[in-house]
DNA sequence: CCAAAAGTGTTTTGGGTACACCCATGA
DNA sequence: TCATGGGTGTACCCAAAACACTTTTGG
């Protein structure tokens, strides 16, 4: 089942079942190979580029909204989301970048159209396991794709902010987040749960520190062996308890 | 100087330079006699009581707007601030409160007054000194007044979950925050600042471990000594470096 | 002199880091 | 057997907690 069939069409909709003003911003973060990702829209031919998001719903829990639009985005349910902070800055009025988006979509609008007012962002970060996602663009957008958080492509209006936000109540939380949980899958070594963490922190951790915090947070709990196939012990593996 | 003045009158303001859907909602802390307080509104004869609030205007930005709407209620600029949640649950649609309100205060109104809709609340929470706040009410309340957080009245809507949520926070960050700085005089003595910590955690503290603690953050500057006129050795008086 | 609160020194504890060493494995 | 990464034991450091003791004050 695709969820486009349930969007509303950009160029037709009724935006009266939504709330004006106030949008949803997600910075979702992946993990994949040593590199902390996150998921990008790109408008179309614009050269424009966004955190995804979206707008709440008259009728709506807020929490619900973000659901949905992460739902939209990555067709995963069940996603681990913090709201850490909402951004009401006047930078955000400028409806230059959105007017453009819309002329290269052709899509014909007055100047107030729904889209083209300001914002007030109420803005999520989300973990997901990037295995698990399949990203699907929005109607606007022409891609909707991870970018590695070192080499992310300017992003538009305050996002850029708004995705550096996220990223330091990230690290903040990376001990009560369990991040490996939601970052990695079900089973793990111990070195691929540093690595996480090292990336995430951008800082080199002790080896034998860590895994001795690990192992006494009793979050985690050791299943069989790995075969590496490489020329070293094989590791642990391990997996987070409760769920 | 009165603000109220200033203050748009409910009966008759266009509303129109609001964002609608958006409401700003405060928690304001004050200390006094080993008692955690903060500013609750009561509506006109209404019996409902709610947290200092307001609205973020179209052309301002929205911590400008906290501040102003700080400001109405206390007099005070310059005031620690941090905002620590957005509230959009649907409970906050129910509109029969506000229709109340309105109704005591004999005001006119349609049922598409700016009141009555669903707002989503950015919250924040304000340290104040006690000493330094003129609590004044806004038009369609009757007072403002300090009440005791161990015995809150009835709040509306989910303000007790604003509260508490902003309580949880405040202690959190008890030590980032230099709440001393904020909730006491500018001199004090150890006792006093480990009364203001031991009241916001609800906790008694070690004693010994909280001067030790307190001297070695490097925040304090001991003053004098005060007398204090009881029969034990006179406390030195501290206060908070920097500003 | 005593009670009460403030200030300080000493000891203990526990988490974190550093380092050493052993283990398992494939080349 | 060597290099490599994984696991664990030991030593050390520092901050927080626990306790003991001294100091100052008014009654």
């Amino acid at each position: 089942m695709s969820n486009k069939d349930e969007r509303n069409s950009i160029s037709e909709v009724t935006w009266d079942d939504y709330m004006p003003g106030i949008s949803i911003d997600c910075v979702i973060f992946g993990y994949h190979k040593k590199e902390l990702k996150i998921l990008v829209l790109e408008y179309k031919k614009s050269g424009i580029f966004a955190l995804p998001g979206g707008f709440l719903r008259k009728n709506e829990e807020l929490k619900d909204a973000t659901e949905r639009v992460l739902f939209e985005r990555t067709g995963l349910s069940d996603i681990y989301l913090n709201q850490f902070h909402t951004f009401g800055s006047l930078k955000r009025a400028d409806t230059k970048p959105m007017q453009s988006v819309l002329k290269k979509n052709q899509v014909p609008f007055e100047e107030n159209h729904f889209l083209l007012q300001r914002f007030v962002s109420v803005s999520y970060y989300a973990l997901v396991d990037i295995k698990r996602v399949e990203p699907v663009a929005d109607e606007l957008s022409d891609s909707c794709k991870w970018y590695d958080t070192d080499t992310l492509p300017p992003l538009m209006l305050d996002h850029r902010e708004i995705f550096e936000t996220a990223l330091k109540h990230l690290r903040n939380n990376i001990n009560r987040n369990v991040v490996g949980m939601n970052l990695l899958d079900e089973s793990f070594t111990m070195g691929e749960l540093q690595n996480l963490h090292e990336t995430i922190l951008s800082e080199k951790l002790n080896r034998t520190g860590f895994h001795r915090k690990m192992m006494l947070s009793g979050r985690l709990k050791r299943l069989g062996k790995k075969k590496t196939g490489k020329a070293h012990r094989s590791p642990f593996l391990y997996k987070f308890l409760d769920a």
